[in-house]
DNA sequence: CTGAAAGCGCTTACAG
DNA sequence: CTGAAAGCGCTTACAG
């Protein structure tokens, strides 16, 4: 029943050549006449051969250095994402996977610009095999990803994108649906009428953007008795956002609901309207998971929150990352999106360090 | 930098023995001189020694026979928790890793038990490396897993459990925590207040109890101005669930929110629902996710269904026993959970067939 | 254009 | 209890 399984051998053997001209043949090394070549293809084909890459990796002993830039702030999101990369570096190593990391301060354009300068200098540093980027802005990284296009370094981006670079796809979150599903909750949460007032970090920050119309749009074309204000900046400063609500709230005394854009700006409005009467707050949904915003959770501060699970982001990314440096592997769309999360009371306090224990590359929820 | 990872040889070299010794020591093999076999770990440990999984592979040529029991209804949730598993069996195909998929047409006991025979019979199979089943029932297989884990033949449950039962551990759900979350969604939902009726397919289902369960205390401790009837049993019938819902809602005007475990009984309430004036129509929560749910999310018939990603439950179940099979993974809780995903309007209608073809192990949210 | 040989890092009989 | 040799399935110079 378990028929060994065919190998090049075997191929050799059927076809009268030698392993090295069947090798030649099967990876398209040249150097051989193109009727051997189809002759042993043919037979390869017919003997259902399958290479295997345990053998493959063993003889080439292939490396594959890959970078990866991205910052550093929030650590309770970034570690995260490490935390994933070194899982699949981990399972990948034995086939010649190694990474390194660039952590940048902050969103900081120039220390980015400076790493990739080093990264590309070629008195600097050997060139790496593959880079992966979180680019902390949306097109002024491009040149630098285009440089490395360009001496053929494949660049994937990961959790923020750069749309328009010569980068290869983007892995992280659908940060218009994410927007979308704010909206199904928060609209449904105040009853389907009244005030709601948006605040965001930066309204030029693309996912912020995203997740600002994506929610807009479907508060406008589902529920039409809600009107909206803003978007308000807050700088992606907690302090700020904080004084926002708290004015905010005290202004429209009728406000229904807030709708925050990231997870700084979440915990700084949150402690605004948990300074004011719990029977008049209005409700809260924003983005992203930590323990503060666990506790708030728990309170009934914040209604709901939408995790971008950083550890899936940071494992796909070095997995794809493997996968086409391997086999070529090229997605249909230029957009890869991991999976997120919403995260009400309920599942609010389940340990999420889970993931990475148990390897399951995920938490519950 | 990248120094040249060490091997047996080094190790061999740097203590003076060989290596087939240096392999004795290493994997305990025995007939070895206690001091021999210090002296070389230690050595090993010194030069920072880490075993290369691909040679070791190819060089034991291990087999991994892993059989899978579970249901084949419904197609739509089962066949995709199949496509994680090959997902993973065609990722760990070189290590060894074969599947055999066992499959009975429902959650059926006796069929389960027949294939467990066969499977466990010497006479008629080889006895496998280990087994993944999704019991038909929370006890009534338990026999059956002891006699596996007797002949020393590890079961991981998965989907379903059988927490008695020896097996190693679950993977899958944590139906309670989605219960609670059905609970967050559906009391905000109906505003906080007035009367609910909870349907189930079973009641004495395990699963399904448990997501009953973790609604009922959701509801009991966070909304006390929710009333709740129920539970009915709908035996996993579409039509019976229509019919009840047809009965309930006529005979409850005030109706403000329905809560159904399961995929089968969500369709049937929600064409019940359908065929009432929209304006009074209850909110609907439930679960699972299939083309016919997801247009009943677009209609806001149904506001939210909760997805257990059958998928990385298969992906999972197959990873996991190969870790334990190659490495002895054993997790420090015996449940396992893979992650739920909450589907509204917003994200009804992303193609889930993504997460198989990119490999991603999971769909966006 | 093709083949013979050595090698990747391990494990597995077999001999002593 | 230990070692020498062959082998897993492939790739890589090197020779011709």
């Amino acid at each position: 029943m378990s028929r060994r399984r065919v190998t090049t051998k075997d191929i050799a053997e059927a076809s009268g050549f030698s392993r090295g001209t069947v090798d030649r043949a099967l990876n398209n090394r040249g150097q051989i006449k193109e009727e051997t070549r189809k002759l042993i293809l043919n037979k390869a084909q017919e003997l259902g051969y399958e290479p295997n890459r345990l053998a493959r990796t063993l003889a080439s002993q292939p490396h594959f250095e890959i970078v990866a830039v991205f910052p550093s702030e929030p650590p309770s999101f970034f570690d995260e994402i490490q935390e994933g990369m070194k899982v699949a570096e981990e399972e990948y190593k034995d086939f010649g996977v190694r990474l390194s990391y660039y952590r940048t301060i902050t969103h900081d354009v120039p220390k980015q610009v400076e790493y990739l300068h080093r990264i590309l200098d070629p008195m600097v540093e050997d060139q790496p095999s593959g880079i992966l980027m979180a680019p902390a802005h949306s097109f002024l990284l491009d040149p630098l990803i285009a440089r490395a296009a360009a001496e053929g370094i494949p660049v994937i981006t990961f959790n923020t994108d750069a749309p328009m670079s010569k980068r290869l796809f983007y892995v992280g979150q659908n940060s218009v649906v994410a927007g979308r599903v704010a909206a199904d909750l928060l609209g449904r949460f105040v009853g389907g009428s009244g005030q709601i007032v948006m605040l965001t970090g930066f309204s030029e920050v693309l996912p912020l953007r995203e997740r600002l119309d994506g929610f807009r749009n479907q508060i406008k074309e589902y529920f039409p008795a809600i009107s909206l204000m803003g978007p308000y900046e807050y700088l992606d400063n907690e302090s700020i956002a904080y004084k926002m609500a708290k004015k905010l709230i005290h202004d429209i005394p009728e406000l229904k609901g807030m709708y925050i854009t990231s997870g700084i700006g979440l915990k700084g409005v949150a402690k605004a309207a948990k300074e004011t009467d719990h029977r008049h707050r209005a409700k809260i949904v924003g983005f992203d998971l930590d323990d503060e915003v666990r506790q708030m959770l728990k309170d009934d501060v914040v209604q709901a929150t939408i995790c971008q699970e950083p550890f899936d982001q940071g494992y796909f990314a070095v997995k794809l990352m493997f996968r086409y440096l391997t086999e070529g592997f090229a997605p249909d769309s230029q957009e890869l999106y991991t999976q997120s999360s919403i995260i009400l009371r309920g599942n609010a306090t389940e340990s999420m360090g889970e993931r990475s224990r148990h390897h399951l590359g995920r938490a519950i929820f």
